[in-house]
DNA sequence: TCTGGGGTCCTAGGACCC
DNA sequence: TCTGGGGTCCTAGGACCC
């Protein structure tokens, strides 16, 4: 069915993007909920403090989206099934999907979260690619998804949802600034909604005049990097390859929202001990040292806090709990309830992961 | 109604060194 | 007398993504 790989063909970028897949996967195993408002988030108690994770298409019809607080999302849809996040069973859909990208003729895969992944492929028609795409991942999983075509890794990102649902978009050099330059830049991967009024503050409200926009403004607003680099974004313009260079984490954290504030101390210290622990085996379960902590803070009601400490490099557990306790003991504000603490370590890079080499999970 | 959890990268300013 | 200039490291904070 698909043609055979062509090495003098044109190189095409494609972003595969699972429609509603969490709440797709849940429905797999659930037929039952076929055609119903599904919301999956926290414990799937409506009654907790809990986001949504995702909504199906039915659930959305009566304005509930990701992010959104659990018990809104509720009251907003009464009669909607409420799951838990099973983050182990979304892997294991997660990993199928990609063995099926890595299978397509070809194909270059990068990853770029559960549910989406640049493939990079060579190839004289990239729609009829796309559409084998989505055909062998819906055979293999029984899971839709709606494909990007691009010319740079930004462009194709942007594409995909124009696609949705079950859709393949192209959008290139030829058609960018037909399709997005009247659009405003928070459409823009990786502009969100404080650069947007920033940008409009120096009068750039949409893509086209972002990209017409004179250097100088935005290096003073932005810095010497992410000026120039938003300028590029309105452009379109950015990396063309997709890289499968094997991610390598920078560190792991843990961070939990107590249903009741905190204000113990010892029950303070207890939740730092339980979270470091769980950080410490991730980082275990990657033997390399640790060589700094992050301690995150929200002092109740929403004033959140980061600390920072270096510490010399370390593989041992009670070394790297010292340390964090430590930090604890020297910068928590003393007698202010806690509604949220997060841990997190900071790992050395492996020789051969340094300078770079290894991509970032945004594709940049 | 009251805002999850796991990540990455950038910027600014101070300390310190040569 | 009047304050260079580059570089690195560190901490705090901000922004973004899925």
């Amino acid at each position: 069915m698909t043609e055979p790989i062509d090495e003098g063909a044109p190189y095409w970028v494609l972003h595969v993007d699972l429609d509603q897949f969490i709440a797709a996967v849940e429905v797999l195993r659930r037929p039952e909920l076929a055609g119903k408002p599904v919301i999956v988030g926290g414990r799937g108690d409506p009654t907790e403090r809990a986001v949504v994770s995702t909504a199906s298409y039915e659930a959305r019809e009566f304005g509930v989206g990701s992010g959104m607080p659990l018990r809104i999302a509720a009251r907003k849809a009464p009669d909607a099934v409420i799951l838990p996040v099973d983050a182990e069973h979304y892997g294991e859909a997660s990993g199928a999907v990609m063995a099926t990208l890595r299978a397509q003729p070809g194909a270059t895969v990068q990853v770029l979260g559960w549910d989406e992944a640049f493939v990079g492929v060579r190839t004289a028609d990239p729609e009829a690619y796309a559409r084998d795409v989505q055909r062998a991942v819906l055979k293999a999983t029984r899971l839709h998804c709606s494909v990007g075509i691009g010319d740079t890794l930004v462009r194709t990102k942007i594409a995909t949802g124009f696609g949705k649902p079950q859709g393949v978009f192209r959008l290139t050099a030829a058609n960018w600034f037909e399709v997005m330059g009247d659009r405003p830049t928070i459409e823009l991967w990786g502009v969100g909604s404080k650069v947007s009024r920033r940008l409009a503050g120096l009068g750039i409200a949409t893509v086209t005049e972002l990209a017409r926009a004179e250097l100088d403004p935005l290096v003073a607003e932005f810095g010497p990097k992410m000026g120039p680099w938003y300028r590029t974004l309105g452009r379109g313009e950015g990396e063309r390859l997709v890289d499968d260079t094997p991610w390598v984490a920078r560190g792991h954290s843990r961070e939990t929202t107590y249903q009741v504030d905190l204000a113990d101390p010892a029950e303070i210290e207890a939740a730092l001990v339980e979270l470091t622990g769980q950080v410490l085996d991730d980082v275990a379960a990657e033997g390399r040292p640790v060589i700094g902590l992050t301690l995150k803070v929200r002092y109740a009601p929403f004033l959140t806090k980061t600390y920072q400490r270096r510490i010399s490099e370390t593989s041992d557990r009670g070394a790297v709990l010292a340390a964090l306790l430590g930090l604890a003991a020297d910068r928590i504000e003393p007698g202010r309830p806690i509604r949220l603490l997060g841990v997190r370590a900071e790992m050395t890079m492996p020789d051969d992961a340094r300078d770079g080499h290894t991509p970032t999970r945004s594709g940049w």
